[in-house]
DNA sequence: CCCTCACGCCTAGATCTTCGATGCATCGAT
DNA sequence: ATCGATGCATCGAAGATCTAGGCGTGAGGG
């Protein structure tokens, strides 16, 4: 396996981070609402897994972070993507089709 | 994160696994090739992950090993799938459908 | 007025998986 | 005789996720 497979079987929640920031900018708390009711209440992003993975990704240089207030006149924290971070999410994506043909290929082979 | 989603952030090794022992009694080293070339050189299993797994699986009854010859005379551990292996395959199966459904229309979404 | 719940941020520790490295043994081919 | 493939295995490091906790604000019901 090598590092961008890894990624895949360490998680798709980075790449599903990345794609909800990159619909717009967006805090931490909204994206794993949003994430949720994307998926129809298949992921339900932990709080503790989505704070890391927020600082891993800005850490990498694929968010940048800034407050600002919300609609109901919060501060909170917004994401948005970087270049870099679109270049990652593209990156990934491919890797995601990639992945999931080659585990449709092996799943579909008849007994 | 329930139990049986976080088995596939964790990775889809386990499915594959079982799914080449399904095909029939194969040895560990053998199940590497098989899920190399069966997704077209993708997945490259390593024995430090591989070897594991299988005695993980083995661990919780979804497989069952016994010694036997390979066709070139050597001995090897053979695995099978037992009844129960047969029923965590088809439930992580499922779970893996509706896994890539769900990142499907996370990622499909327009920006 | 108080209490609870939603919002919104965060970290620490435990647990699990995977990987790279290493070790051992046999066999066939050069 | 040596080297690569076959075949098993373990160890330690690295990483991701989860559970459980903490902190603060604001709105609404009793």
């Amino acid at each position: 396996m090598n590092e961008d497979k890894s990624e895949f079987l360490k998680g798709t929640l980075d790449m599903l981070v990345l794609k909800v920031v990159a619909l717009g900018p967006i805090h931490g708390y909204a994206i794993s609402q949003r994430i949720r009711q994307m998926s129809k209440e298949f992921f339900q992003v932990q709080q503790g897994s989505l704070y890391p993975a927020l600082h891993r990704l800005e850490d990498r240089g694929w968010l940048k972070a800034d407050w600002r207030d919300t609609e109901t006149g919060r501060e909170a924290k917004f994401y948005s993507l970087t270049a870099k971070g679109r270049k990652q999410l593209e990156t990934v994506m491919r890797t995601w089709a990639r992945l999931s043909d080659a585990v449709a290929l092996i799943l579909r082979t008849a007994e």
